[in-house]
This record gives structure tokens, sequence and C-alpha cells, in this order.
DNA sequence: GATTATCGCTTGTAAAACGCAAGTGAAAAT
DNA sequence: ATTTTCACTTGCGTTTTACAAGCGATAATC
């Protein structure tokens, strides 16, 4: 008993749900404003979907924080799982729509990127 | 002696200057990819210019993250120090053009948050 | 011109997040 | 049947964050 799929107490949420303001700049860095996620759905783009397609991508995310972001994306609906490409039975990631609709911001920055950020190469950008 | 207007050796940098990856996307997440710092361009682009002005926008950021955003912006050139609108002998900052380049990533955030966060009020983002 | 308030930070401290390494159980490959 | 890969989880030390208080310099007020 209380092996359910639902989700028990113990589940703490990995998203916080306050928002610091009502301003959507605001609320979508409180949904996506760190290091990570938005890598994570640059991957996502360019057709990654395994957790270990994440984890060998150049900027090494930690296993745990990966973990940790996936889960948050899944709460908040920027990801769904799905079934693997290859007929496995491991899980895959997937964008929703509304993880689609992200792609205009990651292009934003990588355009920036290009244009100021001295360091960065235009052929890791397929996008 | 030892008193110039070069940087000590004291001068711990604010901003690591290793990049993950060379990818653009990375890179620039690498400068801005926090929750704090694109609020400050966002105050910047709506005419705030002084520390005042960030730290009474709604989302109450404190007054040593302020302190710290600021001047890693202005070693990785996105605002230059400017003389005060009034007259004052205080400081103020305005955007350079690395800077207002910025506007392009959010205003992207702006329309996600306004189409996909439920909390997100329009009237909050008069960009 | 003396006092008071404001501004632009800095410092202290506790809590949270991060990053690395190691471990684990299920699935897949051999 | 054994080994390897995968997708995480756990432990733990370090870094970052948040909240509060303090502080010198400027500006406003009396």
């Amino acid at each position: 008993m209380k092996k359910s799929t639902q989700a028990s107490a113990k589940d703490k949420p990995t998203v916080s749900t306050s928002r610091r303001s009502p301003c959507p700049v605001a609320c979508a860095l409180d949904t996506i404003g760190d290091r990570w996620t938005l890598l994570i759905v640059r991957d996502l783009i360019l057709g990654r979907s395994r957790f270990k397609d994440f984890t060998s991508s150049p900027e090494g995310i930690p296993t745990n924080i990966l973990s940790n972001r996936l889960q948050r994306l899944l709460e908040t609906q920027i990801v769904t799982h799905c079934a693997a490409a290859d007929g496995s039975k491991r899980l895959a990631y997937q964008l929703t729509e509304k993880g689609k609709a992200l792609g205009v911001i990651v292009i934003a920055m990588r355009d920036w990127g290009l244009a100021w950020e001295p360091g960065a190469a235009a052929k890791m950008s397929p996008l």
C-alpha cells in the first residue's frame, strides 16, 4: 500500500510555485532562469531526447542537476515523457508546445552570444 | 603608491572568465543566466538607471545581489556608469550597445511569459 | 550650518543550491 | 549468466543566496 502512481506527500516540489512578481519577464525567469535549463531545451531542440544525451553535451551537466531540471521541466509542462525512438523500454523526453515556444528565446541567446561573446563558436549551434 | 586606478590583486573578479563550452547559448547563459541579471536589464530598458530604482522594483532584489550583478554587468560591458539625470553626484547606469542587444531576449521572455505563464500580467511590461 | 534623511553600497550569518564522486537497481547487451 | 549501460539517487563539502543590519558619503531640511 502507499505505492500508487499519485504524487505522495513525500514528493517535495522541485519548483517553487511562488512568483516574485506578475511581470512576465520575472515569471519566465522564475521558471527558466538558471544556468542549465535552457541548455537542456537547446539539446531537445537539436533532437536529443535521452538522459545520457544531455549528460554527453559539452557543458557536462552533473547528473543530479540534470535529474532535478528534468523533473522541473516535467512539472512546468515544458517537456513530457515519450517512448524512446529505438523502441526500448527506456524513457525519453520531448518538448511540449510550451517548450517549443522557448525556441525563440534560445535563438535570441544564440544570436546574442555569437554577436557579443568572443568565445562563442558558430559551429556549435546548428539551430 | 599602490593606490592607482588599476585593478589590484585584492579585486577578485565577480565573473568567472571560464566558459563551459564554446556554444553561444552556453556563453550567453554564462554571462546572463541567473534569476536577477535580466531583470536589471529590463529595468534599464524601462528607463530606470539608479541603484534605488532597481531595489524598488516589485521583485525586491537584495542589495548585495544587486551590487554584485551591477559589477558583473560593468565587467562584461553590458552597462556603463553615467552621470545621473538630475545632475547630482550620484552615479547612474546605462546600457551599452551590447546591453541594448539583450532587448530581444528580454522581449522574447516577456512574450513567452505572457503566453504560457498563468500568473503573468501584461500591464507589467510596457516594453 | 547643524541635523536628519537618503543613497549606494558592505558585512555578517543562516539557509539553500550547486558540483563532484560514488552507489544502486533495472534494462540491455554479450 | 554475466557484464555493461542507463537513469537516476545519495552524501557531502563548497558556493551562492537571502535577509538583516550597519556605514560613510551625499543631499535635503530646519
